[in-house]
DNA sequence: CCACAACCTGACCATTCGGTCAACAAGAAA
DNA sequence: TTTCTTGTTGACCGAATGGTCAGGTTGTGG
């Protein structure tokens, strides 16, 4: 496995190869530039740059901002998605919703640029992914309202209103990634140690779950 | 009243009421085309037709592009921290932490764009309002920390981490502002009624108030 | 080796944007 | 009316940006 790589490092020939690799390089110089910068405030030349290619090389492989863009943000989606898997097959709110909580503080340490490119689309009436929103979102957030629903019939958790519920879960859990430069500043300005995150999680688990009477 | 009205806009001629008004509209276009293309995709051009001036009127009476900006983030977070007086002088937390509640919900209700230009600067690293966090901010939030663990050792709720209590009371109350529009499209595609807001914010100060157990 | 396709990139272009400025209009003070 | 300050605006400019393109280089199949 380490000498495949090593191999293809040492011989960076093959033609898929590049092409991956630089398409790799690119998105996660776009990302970081999209999360810093914003839409409108990144340049190809800043993502080209941090990306360690020619400003020419980006248009050969994404033909517009727009394009790269969008890459950029169904990357995101993606993610959040596999996350959501958490949720499923889960027998009660303690072990679903604790692992969803779990999953998604994780995204936020661990993609935070991802976070605030989403943040940003959504903030600006999401021009790009809209369809996402009507389709793929709409779909998995009344389904997970129906397991919900089914816990509180149940009788394993209070009657919240489980739409309420997931806006309060998205947004305590994003904020970690979103305002991560509010939190750090008011840390001492010293990013969250792994024992501070280990805090937090746990926090915003025991408020949330003891908030929904399942513990 | 409506007559004083009439004859003010009759004889526009008084020179203070000339520069309010014209700074005023400015502003008030400023914020809406700031929360919606961000900073750098922002046009001063856009924010003059919003306002009905031509350009160079604008940087007339705002030199630049970032001092227009910067009194449109100082602006919101004034509002921010009038609101934050509902969380003084209660004797518990239902009553401090549901005011705050009710009144941050109010804000995202009445100033979104505020809400998501603010969230924009933070999001961006705050090049403009660092300042302001590592000051005002903190010492708020050190104050209001303070006032929770009074609450806690005094048995009116259990002890949690008094610092992610404020995160989640952020992240939720400000999510309905930030996230409006997917909030919006997940509701059919149509802002949120009076009883839904309504019902929003009894969920939100039901779950926070329990997960904290105040009540 | 040859020929073709994939990949690379410096130079260039049209457009847009923030900001300037000079000339002008309108109230206020005398 | 005269004078001075404040407010108004079309025209303009330098800089930056997204995108193009022609001419190259490199790998690959035959």
């Amino acid at each position: 496995m380490s000498g495949d790589a090593q191999i293809s490092r040492l011989k960076p020939g093959r033609r898929t190869d590049i092409r991956r690799e630089n398409e790799r390089a690119i998105l996660e110089a776009a990302e970081k530039v999209f999360a810093e910068a914003g839409f409108g405030g990144a340049t190809m030349q800043l993502i080209a740059d941090m990306a360690g290619l020619p400003k020419a090389n980006l248009h050969y492989y994404f033909a517009t901002k727009e394009d790269l863009y969008r890459r950029v943000v169904q990357q995101i989606f993606e993610i959040w998605l596999d996350a959501a898997a958490s949720f499923d097959d889960a027998p009660g709110p303690v072990e679903g919703i604790g692992a969803y909580i779990d999953a998604k503080m994780d995204i936020s340490r661990r993609h935070p640029h991802g976070s605030k490119v989403w943040a940003s689309e959504v903030m600006h009436g999401a021009p790009v992914i809209q369809d996402y929103l009507e389709t793929t979102l709409r779909d998995w957030t009344e389904g997970r309202i129906a397991v919900i629903q089914r816990w509180i019939d149940e009788g394993k958790m209070r009657p919240v209103n489980p739409r309420h519920l997931l806006y309060l879960l998205w947004a305590t859990t994003q904020h970690y990634a979103d305002f991560g430069h509010q939190i750090q500043t008011l840390n001492g300005g010293r990013p969250l140690s792994e024992a501070q995150w280990k805090e937090a999680k746990a926090s915003v688990k025991d408020m949330v779950l003891r908030g929904i009477g399942a513990i």
